[in-house]
DNA sequence: CTGAAAGCGCTTACAG
DNA sequence: CTGAAAGCGCTTACAG
């Protein structure tokens, strides 16, 4: 039923080797017989079998993409990495297995041990990541997007969180404001060891704190309707803060509802700034000044450095950390 | 470097097939002989190579998923297909080859001939879509999420539209109103064939018409600011209206925020209702009453359909179209 | 420039 | 209850 190379071979009267060879180029074919095999492929409708070609290569030219959903957590943002991950696995010629399965350690030993990928890419990597155990023990090449603990042994990008926060006070000490509010991802994401929480706290306070501004740190909600209650909340217990600082999904996508409804117009009566992507952005009409979240070049640095592990000799050197600096676009949300 | 059932038999002290059936339970197995094996097993690390048992037994336990990403459109609603298909596959023992390419017919053909999937889930299926020749042609088993203008030859799950748009009616019916406004998907999704548009649009108008009611149609917007022009322009332009149907994920999600900038309120001057899922409205924070989208029920029903296609005889009977029953939540948005 | 043969790691009739 | 052998569809030394 499928056509096999012996059955291009017969067809163009060649052997198996040669068509083979015609097809990966790697010796020299004369013309006409090249022109036989491209005619019998051309008829027979001739695709190699990719299991077969895996079995004999040890190269699948399938990456793993492990994703997590957590319940009770702004899930849009997540497609912003996805994608641009599953774009740059094509340029390069790779194709991308995703699992959302819940349970990652297992996940990624079964499709690992069973030389289903060539490597891993991870994202949403957290501080004492359940699956980085899991990667070690593997022994495939892997790309984490999130910064985890300790040395993971393999390659990691993410975003420059410390940094980020910084440049967001930076931007506000400019315009003289002396008293801020930030609003962090929930508490349990903390829990979680989602260290880019603390990174941007911190990053933020230490700054803050140089310039002698005033800042009041919180962890926000990431779903209605406890998002307005500790937002007006907060804002209610400072009245004083002139700008807010944004580090939360659903409370970004929430606050021009928010501030409509208490009648605060941005900027005149708060400025606001944040850290988000574009494309998030743009989904949910946000007209605040924002550091990029720069899913899509980290989607693209991870897939890039994964495939030349696998491409290179086994140690390509060691293992990469790599904070993409963050970028600030000025929407006009402060004063 | 790799363990093989090789190394587990001689480890074992038994032959390579006595592992495999071992394995797979196909035969009897004496107690003394398995649990030796099992201990080999456990000791070396034993996982059977995904490509050479795919190779023998022309089955890979994967399934292709193809989603295709629209410039221009709006993406978070995406997420609500891909996962229930994901943990649906993972329930059957499959997993997913995600394709996100945007040549989707050489994708498809691409990975149905090289033999990488043993089934193709399309997602976003439109009247003519350029996909179903290709899908057509591969023949392998198929399951389409959207409903495609001619029969598929595949098998076929939608909500249906048509019975959606014919209860929001109904439901504003009976509480009185005679005066309404429906916003559609942008006019650039019918010329791409998304039927979902003059299904739900048709159902809402010939309904409308059997009551007396007048219905104003409108083609939406997907991008702000554009989304709050219209909508500002059409409430305009139909001061006597009394209740808005919107089948539209971009113009739902800012309604809140325009709304409340008319000083518009719902349902006290306005009815609404719409169509989302349940999932996508809790992450927009959507107090609206709405038909559920019923994205995971497709995603699960469509890939149940597909494991029955690769698992039963080639021809398990002619191919199905199936439309999921809508399901009205009334979230108090009408009076 | 081309072919015959071995082998990747499995599964499964065939044989006992 | 178990084993030896064939074969799935490729790629690549080896040989000419």
């Amino acid at each position: 039923m499928m056509t096999t190379i012996g059955d291009v071979a017969r067809h163009a009267g060649v052997s198996r080797s040669t068509v083979s060879y015609a097809l990966s180029g790697k010796r020299a074919i004369s013309d006409e017989t090249r022109d036989r095999i491209g005619q019998a492929i051309a008829e027979l409708g001739f695709t190699p079998n990719a299991g077969a070609r895996a079995l004999k290569t040890a190269q699948t030219m399938v990456l793993g993409l492990l994703l997590q959903f957590h319940a009770d957590e702004f899930a849009p943002a997540m497609l912003q990495y996805v994608l641009p991950v599953s774009e740059a696995a094509r340029d390069h010629g790779y194709d991308i297995l995703m699992v959302t399965d819940p349970h990652g350690p297992e996940a990624i030993r079964r499709i690992a041990n069973s030389d289903m990928v060539d490597g891993i890419v991870l994202l949403d990597v957290t501080h004492a990541d359940p699956r980085l155990p899991a990667i070690a023990e593997v022994k495939k090449p892997a790309a984490l997007i999130g910064l985890p603990g300790g040395a993971a042994g393999v390659d990691v990008f993410d975003l420059d969180f410390g940094e980020a926060a910084r440049m967001l006070v930076d931007h506000l000490q400019e315009r003289g404001h002396r008293e801020l509010v930030l609003v962090s991802p929930p508490y349990h994401v903390v829990e979680r060891g989602g260290s880019y929480v603390w990174r941007f706290r911190e990053g933020a306070v230490e700054r803050a704190a140089r310039y002698g501004i005033q800042i009041h740190p919180y962890y926000g909600e990431s779903r209605q309707p406890a998002i307005t209650t500790s937002v007006n909340a907060l804002l209610d217990a400072h009245p004083k803060a002139t700008a807010l600082i944004v580090h939360n999904d659903a409370t970004i996508a929430a606050l021009p509802s928010i501030l409509r409804d208490r009648g605060v117009r941005v900027p005149d009566d708060l400025s606001v700034v944040s850290l988000y992507s574009r494309d998030f952005g743009e989904e949910f009409s946000l007209p605040f000044t924002a550091v990029e979240s720069a899913a899509g070049e980290l989607g693209r640095r991870a897939v890039a450095q994964l495939v030349r592990r696998i491409t290179k000799s086994p140690d390509a050197g060691p293992s990469l950390v790599r904070f993409v600096p963050p970028v600030l676009t000025d929407r006009g949300s402060t004063r």
